[in-house]
DNA sequence: GTTTGTGAAGGGATTCACAGCC
DNA sequence: GGCTGTGAATCCCTTCACAAAC
């Protein structure tokens, strides 16, 4: 097959070592971490202008520090200034932009414009991509009076509950749906993003309806790990894991000033730390 | 476990490459990706039980997935069926662990009990982590009424809004303060971590108060990057970045699927773009 | 002079595969 | 027989450093 970045090619099923058919793969649901780009079920042969993962997620972030620039004026950036403003260093700055092809001019820098369209089609802003959101708790609410999410894009188009008392109610302008309904309603309305916002025992079978209904991604601030075919995408936002991993910093930051007790060095120590 | 694991040994602070004196690093607040462990500026001649933060990520999710099966009973599981569940493959499993120590054993499994109390031990989830919240909108409120967080660990002790209105107002049991009051009672109350839900224009302004009131770790769920000093760890949940990297799924899918020709598939709507 | 774009080097994380132990 | 623990290999991402372009 071809050049070095069909490690994969067998990928279909050939060989995924011995796996016990009901279970959808388990190799996906990546943490919220990184999923690998080339991972899904497509076909290996695509022209993949592969961008890694790590690239997508901040290609995200410099779009809004660049929106916000163009919105106060600039024209023009650096790769060091706009590599500040998003917070990475200015070498993976450039090398990020590179993989969407040549649009920086040397001595100069970059236009804002050009770069922004060019990460919006790179990311596929230029389509709309119709939202639901299940489970109008809290969050949900927070969630659909978002009011067509992040810089438009993302309307929000259906939100579902199992509360017969929501059913009917329009919350942000929009009526909400019986969980029945999210097979029918989202194939009718071309959902292609599917959130769930629903407590952890509903979210597997919420997920299930969701994929029923066509979805094909599905970003999960519920405290599972979902099951999907393989050829749904999900993502997830979970904050007991967010706050563990600040809890491990924490800790690992008391331990080594512990350690480095008798040593003085230049480290700001608060000696307040709750002795457990 | 001997000294065998000194492939490190050459780590000394050797090659410390040239940074230019002003430059603030700018190397943290990574994405909410993959901070290396490493890399804060801690002193490399502590003897690091180096686990990798892609490794802790998961290590919340396994306890979870341990907690409830607990629950349930079991009381040992083998690395397959523990990795299957959390949606992860069983060597990376078994590696992860491995960092714990050896708490398994062969042709048996591991007991779910020591599991779940080696990692709370790692995790630094033996301590108590106490949270404040700011901003006391739709996602505030949401945070608020977990009313102690995910599994016990991260009481919530303090709220914070600049609504003049909210000001007093117990939410979840707890009255709102100030904004301007953020410096002193997160040092009253010895709050170590800080949860920023305000609208993105707020984040900054919040954040170095938290950070003048001692608070070492901040999860922003605001769309901005924040600037803080080396000592203090960010870690972000940014809905439109999640959200655009879906799209970009989406997209790629779409192309894969159009290369592929036949072109049988789902519905990715219509090019209606939105120009400028 | 400045700044981009990119091979090449370096590090981390994942996966493989098997030795060791039950 | 089964399952863990882990070196070694691999893959991916980041960083370096410099040539090319303005």
């Amino acid at each position: 097959m071809v050049a070095q970045r069909g490690r994969r090619n067998g990928a279909g099923a050939a060989h995924k070592r011995t796996r016990p058919p009901g279970t959808p793969d388990a190799d996906n649901a990546p943490t919220a971490e990184m999923p690998a780009v080339g991972e899904n079920g497509a076909d290996p042969e695509v022209r993949a202008r592969a961008i890694p993962e790590a690239a997508v997620a901040r290609l995200a972030v410099y779009l809004r520090v660049l929106s916000a620039m163009a919105e106060q004026g600039s024209t023009t950036v650096s790769s060091e200034e706009l590599s500040s403003a998003a917070g990475v260093n200015s070498a993976k700055l450039r090398k990020d932009l590179s993989y969407l092809g040549s649009y920086g001019t040397r001595g100069v820098g970059y236009e804002v414009e050009v770069l922004v369209g060019q990460i919006e089609r790179t990311l596929g802003l230029t389509r709309q991509h119709k939202v639901a959101v299940v489970g109008i708790g809290n969050l949900g609410h927070a969630l659909a009076n978002y009011g067509g999410f992040p810089g438009r894009g993302f309307p929000v188009e259906a939100l579902f509950d199992i509360d017969p008392d929501l059913i009917g109610v329009p919350v942000g302008g929009l009526p909400v749906s019986h969980l029945d309904d999210i097979p029918r309603v989202c194939t009718e309305r071309q959902i292609s993003i599917g959130v769930i916002a629903t407590p952890p025992a509903a979210a597997q079978s919420v997920c299930d309806r969701l994929v029923a209904g066509g979805v094909q991604c599905i970003l999960n601030f519920a405290p599972v790990v979902l099951q999907v075919p393989e050829h749904v995408e999900v993502r997830k936002v979970d904050l007991a894991v967010e706050l563990q991993i600040l809890s491990f910093h924490v800790a690992r930051r008391a331990d080594n000033a512990e350690a480095a007790a008798g040593g003085v060095n230049g480290h700001v120590v608060d000696p307040a730390v709750m002795p457990s």
